[in-house]
DNA sequence: AGGGCTGTGTGCGGTGACGTACAGACAAGC
DNA sequence: GCTTGTCTGTACGTCACCGCACACAGCCCT
């Protein structure tokens, strides 16, 4: 086992081919578990940002849980159980597009939430949730959720300020997908999983990336062979170390950049990273 | 000048370039000016799904305006004055990925609304709105939007869900950039054009739907070859004439249907088209 | 009639990613 | 030790689309 002082993020993948058909995916606990932060209390951005009566209200609206890599928190089309305020895990947004052509827009950590569309009148969530990085999170069962957002205006505020972010996200992302070229894109997705995973080295498999960025696996070791020899990260095994931030940001493209500021703008500051 | 019997859409383009710089386009009055509708009165599919009163209110808050080809609605970052139901024209909304790289992200016309991100306490729009296809419109005074959305239940509930249907449009576009040649896509846009445009005949360039699809203009020029070929279309010197809707249907990819049925299971039923 | 603009057709070399396939490197289990 | 499964590196032919460039066709203006 390698996961020693790091306590790297546990993206395995054993389960990855059955992940691509779609079977049964939940509750598959892996061998190696995620380890639990490294420093302090982790904290859910958007509920930090709430004054701290409305804090407190939905903290006790909430209850802790801990995410496992590999976990679908929903399919496509299917209702929405409990909305999730990560706090050190993240959950990748996956548009289904049938069988393989599948296709992560968008990412959720701890500045986000998932399962936003609730607010929309709708109990169903039009992407499917998979944990991408195990860690904790809040949850909150959907009807209470509702009503929350029913009834505290900071919370709703909030929270509609971030379906804003995510939905320039989503565009963002489109644009990215159309124009960038595989190591761009590559840096720009390191990227936002660095800043979310809160530490510097996880675990994944250039299947897994492949998977998410929508491109053959031999492409991803191709890409990674690049930023590798520009000493930008290590790779090795599964095991992925961000060894230079800055340059990642140089190499990837200005949509990374472009989704933080719209988010720092009209949600707020992000806490961290 | 061509357009006697069918009253094609005026998708003209001498504008065309200055719309690359991102110049002033605002209030460019074509040469042609766009035709009325063909017959009756044209209707917002969201405004008409409201229950009576409610629908009667909303209208009263309304004044019809007359939307010409190549007009910017919005800015991105810029405040949103205006949101427009378009009845008989319609609207691309476009991500703004700096310089030349632009793309169309999502389509509203009689079915959908310009403006939606009102809902979201945030008082501007992350995406540039361009008039596709000129025709007649209802708007509304953002402040008069922002107050009706809160107060009316019925009316807020239908963009809500509105919101979703958008959503999940943008997300299957995300993934259909990606996956689908362009032959699809460009089969898709058609339909989707089609669709809004309520006539089978509509102006357009290949320049601009190289724009729209963020593809060269060269690409557009082969891709519609293949579709002429196939007795799909009719497409001279900007002309274009869809034959067969059918066979569009058949050569585009899933993408269409699915955001179609998204709509018609969370929105409500389309009318007409 | 002639010139200029706009829109279209076509061709050519380049490239990034694709699909596929196979071999090596490492880890875990027997 | 050996086997088995997982993960990675690499290679090769193919393909869609790119960037660029140029010629031509229809239309408007003078």
């Amino acid at each position: 086992m390698v996961n020693s002082a790091s306590s790297p993020i546990d993206i395995g993948l054993a389960t990855f081919c059955r992940l691509l058909d779609f079977s049964n995916v939940t509750k598959v606990a892996m061998s190696k578990s995620a380890a639990p932060a490294p420093g302090g209390t982790p904290v859910n951005n958007l509920i930090s940002l709430l004054p701290r009566p409305d804090r407190d209200a939905i903290h006790a609206l909430c209850e802790p849980t801990e995410l496992k890599f590999g976990t679908v928190l929903c399919q496509p089309d299917d209702p929405i159980e409990h909305v999730y305020f990560p706090t050190d895990s993240f959950i990748s947004l996956i548009t289904p597009t049938g069988a393989a052509e599948s296709l992560e827009v968008g990412l959720v950590g701890s500045e986000g939430i998932f399962g936003i569309t609730l607010l929309l009148d709708v109990k169903t969530s039009p992407l499917l949730g998979l944990v991408q990085g195990g860690g904790r999170a809040l949850r909150m069962r959907s009807s209470r959720f509702t009503k929350a957002a029913r009834d505290n205006k900071a919370f709703r505020s909030t929270l509609n300020r971030y379906m804003y972010a995510l939905t320039a996200q989503l565009a963002q992302t489109s644009a990215c997908n159309r124009f960038h070229n595989l190591d761009t894109r590559m840096a720009r997705w390191l990227l936002m999983t660095h800043d979310r995973a809160h530490r510097d080295t996880f675990l994944l498999t250039h299947q897994f990336l492949a998977y998410m960025l929508g491109v053959r696996r031999a492409g991803i070791t191709e890409a990674a062979g690049r930023l590798q020899a520009m000493q930008l990260i290590r790779y090795t095994r599964g095991q992925l170390t961000v060894l230079d931030r800055d340059g990642l940001e140089a190499e990837s493209c200005a949509c990374y950049d472009a989704v933080r500021q719209t988010y720092s703008r009209h949600v707020g500051k992000l806490n961290g990273a």
